[in-house]
DNA sequence: CAAAGGATATACCGTTCGGTATACTGTAGA
DNA sequence: TCTACAGTATACCGAACGGTATATCCTTTG
């Protein structure tokens, strides 16, 4: 149970670093410390290790998200609390999130998209399923859901993503509370103040 | 002076499809109807003919894109110009236009992400630009253009790469005139209408 | 016409790809 | 003690990878 969680590490560490189709099998297994068939004997194949990968990392996630995926007391709070679960996932496992992000975001007929593809389904449903609870006193949204999910998660997932390239490799990217509450404030009442 | 184009023609296509790692030069030629030596003889390596793809479907749209960047009447024109050329430049070349957002959102150390590095960092200092030149009518910033910028293009971004996903492959995605004030106005005032 | 040089093909390079047949461990249960 | 099985390594597979040495075409130019 130990060469198990190495190979993970290594391609979660890889898979970041250089992306999916770029990394081959056999520099994974030689970073961790063991030979091919190893890896194939747990894993089946590179794409069952990144889906496997995938469902470790990120199997938590969608599920603290559909918690935090309702409306509650008012529209600024329930974002506020959906888009806490958002970036303290983001920041807990940042290479994950990441890695996630960059595959939903690369072509759609790569075979690496399709492992993301239900995570990312389920991320973008719960965040319109929010606006649709809220629907009563956000007033007629004649169906601008899907947009103002699109909006809510293409503002944050755009902001991880563009501080993570400005900071140093090493430095922890961290989306700070004032930045979070300003993000959210953003999103609701424009740029009008 | 047709192989060449062929060969641009094929590589976006595959790259557009399935991402550059995924895809092999040798599928490219042969799809092209050429030899390997001749793509080699006009781009020297795989990553060279990335970069005279990117630089082919892309070089106009910089310099469109830093015309309107520019704040001129009001703020809501400012950024609907801005808007309008950002749209309009990936509804006229959809597929390159994504292949760079793809690219742009893969791994860091990725050597395909260097080759869109300097077009993403173009439009992100233009967006910033804007805003710089709006700050004296927005009044306060406090160095929020960053932030601006990023709440900018991820909303436009994100609506793009997501409305393509949802159609069928063969389908035009064209982002409605209407769509587009509707985004806008998102932007500028939040969702309370 | 001769020379030159861009464009293209044949055939090939060494390397790496994802994946596997086989056999050997070490340990746990009968 | 024998059996069984998960785990692991050696050695290997055919195919595809990015790239090239060499030679021939074809057009332009002197």
């Amino acid at each position: 149970m130990e060469n198990r969680e190495r190979i993970l590490a290594c391609a979660l560490d890889l898979f970041y670093q250089r992306g999916f189709d770029a990394v081959g099998t056999q520099e994974i297994c030689q970073r961790a410390g063991v030979t091919k068939p190893t890896m194939y004997h747990y894993f089946g194949s590179k794409y069952g290790l990144l889906e496997t990968l995938l469902a470790q990392e990120l199997g938590g996630f969608a599920e603290m998200l559909s918690q935090a995926a309702h409306y509650r007391v008012s529209v600024e709070q329930s974002l506020y609390r959906f888009a806490t679960v958002l970036l303290d996932c983001a920041d807990a496992n940042y290479r994950a999130y990441l890695l996630m992000m960059s595959l939903a975001y690369s072509a759609r007929e790569n075979e690496a998209y399709q492992a993301v593809r239900p995570y990312i389904n389920k991320i973008h449903s719960l965040a319109v399923q929010l606006f649709d609870e809220a629907a009563p006193v956000l007033g007629n949204m004649n169906g601008r859901q899907e947009q103002f999910a699109l909006g809510f998660l293409g503002l944050f997932n755009h902001y991880i993503l563009f501080r993570g390239n400005q900071k140093t490799p090493g430095s922890r990217v961290k989306v700070s509370e004032e930045t979070k509450r300003s993000l959210i404030h953003q999103f609701m009442h424009g740029i009008n103040s």
